[in-house]
RNA sequence: GCCGGCGUGGUGAAAUGGCAGACACAAGGGACUUAAAAUCCCUUUUCGCGCAAGCGAAGUGCGGGUUCGAGUCCCGCCGCCGGCACCA
């Protein structure tokens, strides 16, 4: 007696349940071919994003989205669907290797131990997951195939005549490594010394590593690098037909930045070049090699380069090109030594040095005014054959574009503001609306070409159309399209993290034969970075000899990597011949068989309607997870999905076909969750004080599932009270104190406004599961249970539904309750699991006649009874008999009548 | 700066262009109880009138508009949140 008693005994039955479910594996999907597979059953694959293991546990963030989808899995279930709810452990990652080398702890032992923690904490929510898929990426018998996967992207091109991933033999020119997707360049990265690994553009935030906040710099490093570029076009335009929140996706075409415009050549100005000869090539991404797309320049374009160096530029706005006055190359363009004259060298090395020193945040500053130098050199305009200077400045950046630019000062705002600052010549080349052409200066949309010759006159679209025209007839440039998408920087100086399948003989790199893999890493005592960059796979010597001639490869991969591919692995988790199927990966990630929702066997006469089986395209059928993966898990995993779809190794060239995200819990006083505000909820504390159920619904009953939302205890009370309820309206106390079931049930004949209630619930719960409005299914589930709460007798005939509907949401009680009714009744077999989703009857809903609501001028005046089939000149009739309304039109005039039928007619007085 | 999203009671929120505030929380009152807890019932947008059942007015960030009718659609502001940020 020392514990308070517990307003119902889920801490007796939850963990009975869960047994239960463990014990008779209730939620088990099979795959096609094994035992327990009914082809018949259409699939349903509903996924959440995976965690990583942390030290700290779950917290009550966590569990939002996986309740969400643990709710439409057992909803899906007992809509007769076979359902794929897996759940894993994205556990390769920086804070387990940062422990380790805080405190000399291997990062397998780490995780085993967080992965045990998290494993029990959600067995305790009573997820339906289907454990015997659980992965791991951090598993050798995982990461083996995350290693294959690779190794097909190493020995793939992107063949831009098909515009698909190929395999690398129907490459047909010289050097494959110069085109594989998988590539080795120096190129400048983000070099975090705090952790002593490189970052990609995505794990940068403000100059500063995303993980541990250390700042990040540039530095010129030998890396891998995945050619996500090529698919920038697919990965946009293959957004158009998923089931995402347009805000998603918008995040994502920005992300990637497409830009459409015109590359045009500017030739140096022979006087003035310090030595215009040594310059070669026409431009420096084809000694860098930094960008695929450009690196079939025409024959013809190298003579002529060759003939006279060119610099070429990229912009969107070709149509204003007579009105570029100066050129600008950002400071580490390659042609800057050459083409600075000796009066002016001593000024841009003072520039470029300066330049170097400043980090990244410090030369993105908006605010600042823009610098730069003349380097003495002189190009020329081709539209007007004027001579223009050529400066370097810092607003114009090497990783973009062709890293120079034409100064247009008329019409960019960096331009005009860098030409003021250095009094630059001025140029209107584009007339705004209603404007004069000096008016017009600063002006940056569409308008009217003018002081342009040729275009003068021409609105800028076909203004755009006509100069690309004439460049390309002239030999000056051509249409182009670039993206401020980078290729994938996918190599790490550390520990944790999968091995590349790579060798490396003669400074050439090489892939190991797919036999060998896993390539498991090395066994460390020491997990530091060695902080040159040297990764700390290095130390292991024994291991980096590969043979006589040839070392192994010490980088390795990013944590992204495992999460490219961890959904394929939870189709067929066990395979060690394939890393997916192709039954399973067809049949789970294939879109629905229709044919199985068409003989399914649920009951569908014209008036009995349910909607479990929605027109789905199939792949992931819903996906849910967090915001903050919105450009980096999405999209990577995007695109190893499509080279391996190139490839022919899947059946969809999208892995996820709706996503939704949830918003994020804060704590009770409103802010965002943190250790240091000491403002955590964990589940554990709620579940031991509530119940699973109670947290459960919860989580659910906050609100609308995609909006950030406080938590509060005190809310968890109020649907622990609705839970109460629930157990009181099918149990009673003895006098023993034991529960029983109540002697208010019984098999009666419910009364005609129970049974509507009933169907009403069943509509309104079935509805809002599809739309993920939980929140108010479960207010529908309170309003039917308030309803019956003081009721003489209960009807058997509406709680057996209602246990069903509650059951996604509160699969403990529900199934306990059912059982302990059916000891009783006998109606009905099996577990509340093994049943199926009630169907509703509409024509319960309706009664003979329905309340009209009467408004006079718009405002609500009066309501009336009114019949179902009354036409609208009868509902009228009765409306304008209503002493109210009579007294209120009393001696006015009217001058409309809108009748809405069965719901509202609206009076309209003349004034 | 640019691009999104959101502003409804004391709080979380509900509302296919058709009764604003469902369902909860909190608060207040009552029943049961020796008492408390638990449970159950009632009140609760604001203002005004009324002993009362009730009646009237205003009300969804602010200002306009469309409409018989706007929380919902359109235009212009303000505020908060998120993303991007010298991307040529």
């Amino acid at each position: 007696m020392s514990e308070r008693r517990k307003p119902y005994p889920f801490d007796q039955f939850d963990p009975k349940w869960q047994a239960i479910w463990e014990e008779e594996q209730t939620f088990h999907a099979p795959n096609p071919g094994e035992k327990g597979f009914d082809p018949a059953q259409p699939k349903f694959y509903v996924l959440d994003m995976f965690p990583y293991p942390s030290g700290a546990g779950l917290h009550v963030g966590h569990p939002e989205g996986y309740t969400a989808t643990d709710i439409m899995a057992r909803y899906k279930r007992l809509c007769g669907c076979n359902v794929l709810h897996p759940m894993g452990w994205d556990a390769f990652g920086l804070p387990a290797e940062q422990y380790a080398i805080k405190t000399g702890q291997h990062p397998a032992v780490t995780t085993r131990e967080n992965v045990a923690k998290f494993k029990s904490q959600l067995k305790a929510i009573g997820f339906s997951y289907d454990w015997q898929r659980e992965v791991n990426t951090t598993d050798p018998r995982y990461y083996k195939w995350t290693q294959w996967i690779f190794l097909k992207i190493y020995h793939a091109w992107f063949n831009p005549e098909t515009k698909r991933a190929e395999p690398i033999s129907t490459f047909r020119g010289d050097d494959p490594d110069d085109v594989r997707l998988a590539y080795v360049a120096d190129v400048a990265v983000n070099w975090c010394p705090g952790l002593g690994t490189v970052l990609a553009n995505e794990e940068v935030v403000d100059g500063k590593s995303e993980v541990g906040g250390f700042p990040v710099v540039k530095r010129p490093m030998r890396q891998w690098m995945l050619r996500i570029t090529a698919f920038a076009d697919r990965l946009i335009a293959e957004l158009d037909d998923l089931d995402w929140p347009d805000s998603i996706k918008l995040l994502q075409r920005n992300w990637i930045g497409r830009s459409e415009g015109a590359e045009i050549r500017f030739p140096i100005d022979a006087g003035s070049a310090r030595d215009p000869r040594a310059v070669s090539g026409d431009s420096p991404e084809t000694s860098l090699k930094t960008n695929h797309k450009t690196s079939g320049e025409s024959p013809d374009e190298a003579r002529e380069s060759r003939a006279l160096p060119n610099i070429t530029v990229f912009t969107t706005r070709p149509d204003t090109l007579y009105g570029a006055t100066y050129m600008v190359l950002s400071p580490e363009h390659p042609f800057v030594d050459k083409l600075t004259t000796d009066e002016q060298r001593t000024a841009v090395e003072a520039y470029r040095s300066s330049v170097a020193s400043k980090s990244d945040l410090e030369r993105t500053d908006l605010s600042k005014e823009k610098t730069g130098v003349f380097i003495g050199a002189y190009a020329i305009n081709p539209a007007n054959g004027e001579k223009i200077p050529i400066w370097i400045a810092d607003y114009v950046l090497m990783g973009y574009g062709t890293g120079a630019i034409m100064g247009v000062p008329g019409h960019d705002e960096r331009d005009l503001e860098f030409a003021r600052e250095f009094e630059l010549p001025i140029v209107p080349v584009v007339q705004a609306p209603g404007r004069t052409a000096d008016e017009s200066i600063g002006f940056l949309d569409d308008g009217m070409a003018i002081n342009s010759e040729m275009l003068d006159g021409l609105a800028t679209p076909e203004a755009k159309r006509k100069m690309i025209d004439w460049l390309e007839v002239n030999g000056h440039g051509r249409a182009d399209i670039r993206y401020k998408l980078r290729d994938w920087l996918f190599s790490r100086q550390r520990y944790w993290g999968e091995p590349f399948p790579i060798i490396w003989q003669d400074k050439k790199h090489g892939a190991l034969p797919e036999s060998e893999l896993p390539v498991v890493p090395p066994a460390l005592d020491d997990f530091k970075p060695t902080g040159t960059g040297e990764p700390p796979l290095a130390k292991a010597k024994e291991w980096v000899r590969y043979s006589d001639k040839a070392d192994r490869e010490t980088n390795t991969m990013p944590q992204w990597a495992g999460s490219c591919w961890y959904y394929l692995r939870f189709c067929d988790p066990q395979n060690e011949a394939r890393f997916v199927g192709e039954a399973a990966e067809r049949y789970w990630m294939g879109a629905v068989n229709d044919e199985a929702r068409m003989t399914n066997g649920q009951a569908s006469s014209s008036d009995i309607r349910h909607s479990c089986f929605p027109a789905q395209p199939g792949g992931v059928d819903l996906y849910v997870g967090g915001t903050e993966h919105a450009v980096l898990h999405l999209l990577y995993a995007r695109f190893w999905h499509k080279v391996l779809f190139d490839l022919g190794f899947l059946s969809k060239p999208e892995p996820f076909q709706r996503l939704v995200n949830q918003g994020i819990i804060l704590g009770e006083d409103g802010q965002k969750m943190s250790k240091s505000r000491g403002n955590i909820v964990s589940p554990d504390e709620v579940i031991e004080q509530y119940g699973a159920d109670a947290f459960r619904c919860y989580e659910m009953f906050m609100g609308p599932l995609q909006q950030m939302k406080p938590w509060s205890m005190r809310g968890v009370e109020g649907v622990a009270r609705f839970l109460a309820r629930v157990w009181r309206l099918f149990m009673t106390e003895n006098q023993a104190g034991e529960w029983e079931l109540s002697a208010a049930i019984e098999e009666v004949e419910p009364a005609k406004a129970q049974r509507k209630i009933l169907h009403a619930t069943i509509k309104k719960v079935t509805k809002d599961i599809e739309t993920l409005s939980f929140n108010t299914a479960i207010a529908q589930m309170m309003i039917f249970v308030n309803a019956f709460t003081s009721a003489a007798t209960i009807p058997l005939e509406v709680l057996r539904p209602v246990l069903i509907l509650l059951n996604p949401f509160a699969p403990h009680i529900s199934s306990e309750l059912w059982q302990t009714l059916h000891r009783k009744f006998e109606a009905g077999t099996g577990e509340i699991t093994a049943q199926s989703w009630p169907a509703y009857d509409e024509s319960l809903l309706l009664e003979n006649e329905a309340e009209i609501v009467v408004q006079v001028n718009g405002k609500v005046r009066d309501r009336v009874m009114v019949a179902l089939d009354a036409s609208d000149e009868q509902a009228k009739k009765i409306v304008l008999a209503s002493p109210k309304i009579q007294q209120l039109i009393e001696g006015k005039t009217i001058t409309k009548v809108v009748v809405v039928p069965n719901k509202l007619v609206n009076i309209v007085l003349a004034n």
